[in-house]
DNA sequence: CTGAAAGCGCTTACAG
DNA sequence: CTGAAAGCGCTTACAG
C-alpha cells in the first residue's frame, strides 16, 4: 500500500542505498540524481518506516515514561514538561501510569523494552538499586524525585527538605506553635523528606508533638477526613500544613464543612503550587516546585544521554523551590 | 548483548521457527520440546524485539494518543482514562500533545506512522474532513468531541447541548434573568455547542442578551478577568455560567478579589465537573462530564477496531452529562 | 558518486 | 510436530 525505499529506487531509476544516503543525509549523492530522487519520494507520498528503520538503527527515537498515578495537575505538569522538551528535541514519548511498585514498573516496563531509546521513571521511595536489578544494564535511565543511590542512573529531584523547612518557620515565626501536618504515604518519598524536614524544626523549636502527624494520601479526600482528628486535637492546632497541595484542598473543604475561617481561625497551607492554588479561596499559601521545569529537566537528561557525544551533566540535580505566601496562612487567634 | 530468538533456538537445539511457535502459542510444538525452549529462554533472560515482530507483522500494539493541550485536570483525567483501557488491553500509548490545528496534528502525525496501529485525536471544532486528508486512509482513527460528519472516523463526545441546557434552566428556575456566560475560544466545539444551548434557552425564555457573553479561553486567568467585565454590567448579573470548570475557578477567584459572596450576592457554576471543583469554597455546581469516561470509551472503540474480529461499535457515541448542585449556586440576591 | 549485498530479529507459509 | 527459507523495509560497510 504505501510506498517503500524500493519503490522510490525503482521510480528513480537508482538504487536502494542512493535513496537511503539522500533521506538521511548520509554520504554524497549526485546533486541532480538528489533532486530527481526527492522528487519521486514526494510524488510517492513516500514516508520512511520508522520501526524498519529501528531495526536496522537500534534506535527507536522514542522515549518511555513510568509515573506512579495520573490523578492531579502535579502529575499532567510533569507529562507538560517532558512532553515539551520531548517534542523539540524530535522524540517520541511511550507513556503508561499506574505504577507503584518495582514489580509494577518491571511489568510495565517489559512491553517498551526494544521500542524505547531511555526511561524516565518515578519510583517508589530508596528503589533506585532494586530498580537497577530488572532493567536492562545499557538503558539511559532518569529518576523522578528519586535519589540514584548505589545506581548509575540520572535523578532529578526537589528540594523538599528546604522548602518544607521554609514553611515551617514561616508558620512558627507567625506564632504558630500547634501546626499539624497532613502526610502522603510512607513509601513516598517526597512525603517523608518534607515531613523530615517538619520534624527537625519543630523539635528544635521544642514544638514536636507526633499527636500532630495525620497521615494521608496526597489526595484531597484523605485531607478531609485529616481535618476532622486535627479539629480534636487537645490542645488544638492553629495551623495545618498539608504536604501537598491537593490535600490542602482537602483541608480547605474540611475546614469549610466544619465552619472554621481560614485563616482566622485556622491557617492551611501546602506544597507543590499546582496551577490552581492561586485561585483558590482564600489562595493557598505553598511551597512552589517548578513541576513542569523538573519533567522538562529529566526529559532534557534522558535526551542528552541517548545522544552520541553530548554535553555531560551531573548526575544528580536537585531544583529548588521557593515560599509563596498567599492568604490561607495569618498569625493563629489571639 | 541481548538474547535472540537464534541464541534461544540454538541452545534448545530446535530452529528459530519452532521457538517462535511456543512464543506466540502458535502452531502444535511437543510439550517436551515447549518445557525445554521455555528453560531456554528463561535462562537466557530472552525478551522478544518488539520491533522486529512489528516489522514483520506489520501491527505495533501501540497506539497513538494527540492532545491539543495538557494543562489542567481536564486532560489529565482523559489521559487516565486512556491509560486505564490500554493498559488493561496489553496495548502502548504513544502521547504528543499542544497540537491544536490541523497543521499541527499533521506535523505531529508524521513521526507516528508506522509506530502506531490506530490515532485517537481531539480536533479543532469541525475539522473530521480536514484531517482525514492528512491521514493515512487504512489508519484507524477515534475523534475526542469532534463530530465524524464526512468522514469515516470513530467519534465520542459529550452531551453539551443538554447539559448546558439544564443548567441555564436550572439557573433560571431558581430565579436568574442576568446569567453572564464565559465562553472558550470560538474553534472550540465543546465551548460552541454549550453557547449555544445557553443562547437557545435564554432567547426560549426571552432573557436573551449578547452583551451577557464574555469570551475566555478555558483558562482560569481569562475567567478572573472576564468577572471584571461582568461586575460592569447594567444591569447586572446575578449569576456566572462558566463555560467549564477551570474558568469556574477563576470566575470564584476574580469575584473574592472583588469582595463579592458566592452565591449570596452572585452565584457561578461550572461545566465539567473536574474532581477539585466538589473541594472548592464554595463547592461548585456544576455539570458532570464522565472525563476519564470518555478517554475510556475512545480507546476501547479504537482498540477494537485495530482488533481483527472485534464487535462492532455505533460510529458514534455521545456520553450523557449529570447536573450537579453543590452550594455555589443560589436564588438571586432581592 | 553509486550499487550489490548482507543483515537487523522476527514470523509464516510451505514441505516434509 | 518440525525445519529451511523467504521476507518485512530499512542502513551500512565494502567495492568500484
Amino acid at each position: 500500500m504505501a510506498a517503500t525505499l524500493k519503490d522510490v529506487a525503482r521510480d528513480a531509476g537508482v538504487s536502494v542505498a542512493t535513496v537511503s544516503r539522500v533521506l538521511n543525509d548520509s554520504g554524497p549523492v549526485n546533486a541532480e540524481t538528489r533532486r530527481r530522487i526527492l522528487d519521486v519520494a514526494a510524488g510517492l507520498k513516500y514516508i520512511p518506516n520508522g520501526v524498519a528503520r529501528s531495526l536496522i538503527t537500534a534506535r527507536t527515537n522514542t522515549l518511555g515514561v513510568l509515573l506512579p498515578d495520573l490523578h492531579g495537575e502535579f502529575f499532567s505538569e510533569i507529562i507538560r514538561g517532558i512532553d515539551q522538551k520531548a517534542q523539540q528535541a524530535h522524540f517520541q514519548l511511550l507513556l503508561s501510569s499506574s505504577h507503584y511498585s518495582v514489580e509494577d514498573i518491571t511489568t510495565a516496563f517489559r512491553p517498551m523494552r526494544g521500542h524505547i531509546d531511555g526511561l524516565i521513571v518515578m519510583p517508589p521511595d530508596l528503589e533506585a538499586d532494586a530498580l537497577e536489578q530488572v532493567l536492562p544494564p545499557g538503558l539511559p535511565v532518569v529518576l523522578l524525585s528519586c535519589p540514584p543511590v548505589n545506581s548509575r542512573f540520572y535523578a532529578v529531584d526537589i528540594d523538599n527538605d528546604a522548602g518544607a523547612a521554609r514553611m515551617v518557620n514561616y508558620l512558627l515565626n507567625l506564632g504558630h506553635q500547634r501546626i499539624a501536618v497532613i502526610t502522603g504515604r510512607k513509601q513516598n518519598r517526597d512525603s517523608t523528606e518534607r515531613l523530615e524536614a517538619y520534624r527537625r524544626i519543630m523539635r528544635h523549636r521544642g514544638y514536636y508533638d507526633p499527636g500532630l502527624e495525620i497521615q494521608g494520601d496526597f489526595t484531597e479526600r484523605t485531607a478531609v477526613d485529616a481535618v476532622e482528628t486535627i479539629l480534636g486535637l487537645n490542645p488544638p492546632a492553629t495551623a495545618i500544613f498539608a504536604l501537598n497541595d491537593a490535600m490542602a484542598v482537602g483541608a480547605l473543604s474540611g475546614l469549610r464543612g466544619a465552619g472554621i475561617s481560614v485563616p482566622a481561625q485556622m491557617s492551611v497551607c501546602g506544597f507543590d503550587d499546582i496551577p490552581t492554588s492561586r485561585y483558590l479561596n482564600p489562595p493557598l499559601t505553598s511551597v512552589r516546585v517548578p513541576i513542569a521545569q523538573l519533567g522538562a529537566e529529566a526529559m532534557g537528561r534522558l535526551i542528552n544521554s541517548v545522544r552520541p557525544g553530548g554535553e555531560s551533566f551531573p548526575k544528580w540535580i536537585t531544583l529548588q523551590t521557593e515560599l509563596i505566601v498567599r492568604e490561607s496562612t495569618a498569625p493563629p487567634p489571639i
